[in-house]
Formats: structure tokens, C-alpha cells, sequence
DNA sequence: TTAGGGTTAG
């Protein structure tokens, strides 16, 4: 589209497109030569425009009619350009040719282009070809280039091949990259298959090879390891943390808490907690919520609501995540009368309630058979527009029918088709099975609602 | 030296 656009716009005269004979009859005016900053100027232009063709023209003007060395800015500002607009190929391109404009490329050009490629699996692949001809450029590959691939290695899940190349640094005398440790560490978590004893070796070798870890560091190692569900793992690396004289903050010992919670090792849970408490850290609202989990799971309840009140008192405010934690461990034990006390609390508190609450509330309810409340809760749910579990409308609409609430059920099955919600199958049969002529609904009532309704849902499965 | 990084949920 543009393209065309600009063919019209071309000089008759010199055949060049319309902004570059502008430039250079303006410039030939006063009798001068256009600078590099004027075709900066128009390249940017011609890039605001996604003129690919035109900018074309300009580069083959640079390169065959000027004799000024084009600064390296320029021809990165358009290789960059280049990879964002998914011409990659334009963009090696240009690398290539970037001498021809009389310019000395260095590891800048080489390391954004690298790091162009590396933002798509298939364009990696060029990236050796691109490191061997960059040589014959006599580009020098530094650390920084280095960084870029390991970075694009961590992206790509492949952390052994960084490390790797960390050994190479050393190896060629580059001396231990941290940043690049640092690079490696930090993206553990974003690597789905990697075990934590993986983890663990890879840990071990960065160590080795003379890392020191910073509080960064062991708080993502730490991180990864909880999330992998080694919290004696993570409690391992805190303690290393620690002989190192790295001193642990409020945040990793909240990650290691969460992952001793997690293995139910109530008896560290709470040595640990005191630990911190003796190091002079004054626990903050997340320290606070994963200790009540703790305590909620070993159904300590009340202790758990002790320590609500007096984190408030040390000026930590409860928050939904506290609530919804209390209201879990409540609900599971069939309390109801102390969850909506609970739910009754955080109204008058102002503390929101999220999706999770409303999950965690429906649930209670509907175990206990509290039909009712569960039915107004599902409403202020919907109208808040978060989404109920599929599973939740089942139930509710199964126990409806088992207590011959028959025409509720159908008025909300409505409510929810019309809402784009599709009940399971569950859901349809308990109406289904309900329908017999015991019920002694109309015909009307049958034509009217379970037609319609089957024939909505039918269309919603479909699409 | 600073921030960043962290909490619940079948």
C-alpha cells in the first residue's frame, strides 16, 4: 500500500523517491552535501511510515553516491527496525552490508542482531552462522554478546547450554560472568522440566566455578526450589545463605516459610519464624499469611485468628489473602456459622472479596447443602463477573433438584445460559431425571424452558 | 544505599 503510494511521489527527473529528492535538491540548493543527521532524519520518517521501499532507495544512495562514513547508529536503528517488523532477513542483510557504507561495525550491531534472532526459535538457528561471519568482519565478540545468547539459552529452556557457555567464557579467559550466573538463576523458575536436583547441580557448578550469589540470587534459587515443593531444599540453601554472610530478608525467609508450610514440618514452621523474629525482621503481612496457613492446616484455628489480631495491633494489615486462608481451613471443617462471621468481618473491614473467596464460600456451602446462600452468593458472584468453577453450577443445580426445587433450578439455568455459562452434563441430567411426571410441571413450562434451554447449551458446546 | 523478589486457592 504504501509502496504505491510512494511510486506516485517519485521525482520524474532522478527517478528518486519523493523525500529523498526533496533532501537532496534542498541540500544542493545552498550548495552543500546532505549530512548523515538529514538522512537519519529522513529514515526515521520513512520507518514511521513502514515505507519499506523507499528506505530501500535511501540505503542504495547512501551506499553508492556518498562518501561519508555512515555512523553505526543509524544502520542499527534500522536493523532493529527490521527485526521488529519481522523482515529478519532484511535485517542480516543490512548486518552484512553494513562496511559498504564505509562503517566499522563492532559487537553493537553484531549483539542487537543477535538478539533480534533470538526472539523467535526458528531465526536462533542463524545465530552460529551469523557469530562465524561476524568474525571474518572483524567484529570482536565480547561478554555482552555472550550475555545475549545466554539469556536467549535461559529463554529457550535450554539452562545446560548456558552454563556451557559460561565455561567457554572462562575457558577463553573472560573470567566468571555473575551477570550471566545471575541471567541463569533467575530464569530456574520460568524452566518447567528441571528438576531441583537439576537445579541443585547447576547451583553447585556456579559455585564452583567461583559465583557468589547475591540476596537476589538465593531468594530465586529459593524461589525455584518451594515451587518445585523442596522446602528443605530451599531451607538448605537459606542456611548456606547465611555461612556466606549473605543475610536473608523478610522476603526469603517468607518464600521458605511458604515452602516448610508446604511440607507441613510444623515443628521448623515455627522455629524458623522465631529465628527471624531474633534476626531483628519484623514480619509483614505476607510473612504473617503464609504462618496462619500453617496454622490453619494443622486446624488451629483460633491461633490463627490470634495472630489476625495481633499483626493488626503491630500494624500489618489483614488482607484477602488472609481472609480467604482462614476461610478455607473454616469452611473445611464445616464451620459455616465462623466463615460468615469471617465474610461479615472483611465487609466491615473493606477487604474485597476476590474470586478466590467466592470459590472457597460456594464450595462451604454447597458441601454443607446450604443451597440457599450459595445461590445469593453465585449472583453477587456473576454480577461481579467472576467466573464460577463448572463443577459449582453442577452441584447446585443437582441438589436443587433433589430437594424438588425444580423450577429455582431451571430460572437459574436460564440465568446462567444467558450469561454464556454452560452447566455440565451433570447439571442437565439432574433436570432431565427430574422432569418425570411426579413433578407435575406443564407441558408449557417443558416447551418453554427445557427446549430452549437444551437447544442454547447445545449451541454453546458447539462453538 | 535503594528496590526488587515473596503470601491464599482441591
Amino acid at each position: 500500500m504504501g509502496s504505491s503510494q510512494s511510486f506516485n511521489l517519485y521525482n520524474k527527473n532522478n527517478n528518486y523517491p519523493f523525500l529523498l529528492s526533496t533532501l537532496l535538491n534542498s541540500f544542493k540548493a545552498y550548495c552543500i552535501d546532505p549530512t548523515p543527521k538529514a538522512y537519519f532524519f529522513l529514515i526515521k520518517n520513512l520507518t514511521q511510515n513502514s515505507n519499506f521501499q523507499d528506505i530501500v532507495h535511501v540505503l542504495n544512495h547512501i551506499e553508492l553516491n556518498e562518501k561519508f562514513e555512515t555512523p553505526e547508529f543509524m544502520l542499527m536503528y534500522l536493523i532493529r527496525f527490521y527485526g521488529f517488523a519481522d523482515r529478519v532477513q532484511d535485517a542480516v542483510d543490512l548486518f552484512y552490508r553494513i562496511p559498504r557504507f564505509r562503517c566499522t561495525p563492532t559487537v553493537c550491531s553484531l549483539n542487537l542482531l543477535i538478539s533480534l534472532l533470538c526472539r523467535n526459535r526458528d531465526c536462533l538457528k542463524m545465530v552460529p552462522q551469523i557469530l562465524l561471519k561476524s568474525r571474518l568482519m572483524n567484529i570482536r565478540v565480547e561478554e555482552s554478546t555472550f550475555r545475549v545468547l545466554i539469556k536467549a539459552l535461559c529463554r529457550i529452556k535450554r539452562v545446560d547450554y548456558a552454563l556451557r557457555i559460561v565455561n567457554f567464557m572462562i575457558e577463553d579467559g573472560y573470567g566468571l560472568d555473575v551477570k550471566a550466573c545471575s541471567l541463569i538463576v533467575s530464569s530456574l523458575c520460568e524452566q518447567i522440566d528441571l528438576s531441583s536436583v537439576e537445579a541443585l547441580v547447576v547451583w553447585r557448578d556456579m559455585r564452583k566455578l567461583g559465583f557468589c550469589p547475591d540476596v537476589m540470587d538465593y531468594t530465586n534459587m529459593i524461589k525455584f526450589l518451594v515451587k518445585q515443593g523442596s522446602g528443605k531444599d530451599a531451607l538448605n540453601i537459606l542456611n548456606q545463605m547465611k555461612e556466606n554472610g549473605v543475610k536473608p530478608d523478610i522476603v526469603c525467609y517468607t518464600i521458605v516459610l511458604s515452602g516448610i508450610v508446604a511440607e507441613r514440618d510444623h515443628v521448623k514452621l515455627d522455629e524458623l519464624f522465631d529465628e527471624m523474629i531474633v534476626f531483628g525482621l519484623v514480619p509483614d503481612v505476607y510473612t504473617y499469611n503464609v504462618y496462619i496457613n500453617g496454622l490453619c492446616k494443622q486446624n488451629k484455628i483460633d491461633e490463627a485468628r490470634e495472630i489476625v489480631a495481633s499483626m493488626e495491633e503491630l500494624g500489618s494489615k489483614a488482607n484477602v489473602v488472609t481472609y480467604n486462608t482462614l476461610l478455607g481451613a473454616v469452611c473445611s471443617a464445616g464451620d459455616l456459622n465462623k466463615a460468615r462471621v469471617l465474610m461479615k468481618e472483611m465487609r466491615l473491614k473493606g477487604i474485597g472479596l476476590n474470586l478466590h473467596t467466592y470459590r472457597i464460600m460456594l464450595d462451604g456451602f454447597i458441601r454443607k447443602g446450604e443451597i440457599n446462600e450459595a445461590c445469593s452468593l453465585l449472583e453477587e458472584m456473576l454480577e461481579k463477573c467472576f467466573h464460577p468453577r463448572t463443577s459449582t453450577f453442577d452441584d447446585i443445580i443437582f441438589q436443587m433438584c433433589q430437594k424438588g426445587l425444580f423450577t429455582e433450578a431451571l430460572v437459574l439455568m436460564k440465568k446462567l445460559v444467558a450469561k454464556s455459562f454452560a452447566p455440565g452434563a451433570r447439571a442437565w441430567e439432574a433436570l432431565l431425571l427430574n422432569s418425570g411426571p411426579e413433578l407435575q410441571y406443564s407441558e408449557a413450562t417443558y416447551d418453554s424452558l427445557i427446549i430452549p434451554e437444551i437447544t442454547q447449551l447445545s449451541k454453546l458446546t458447539e462453538s
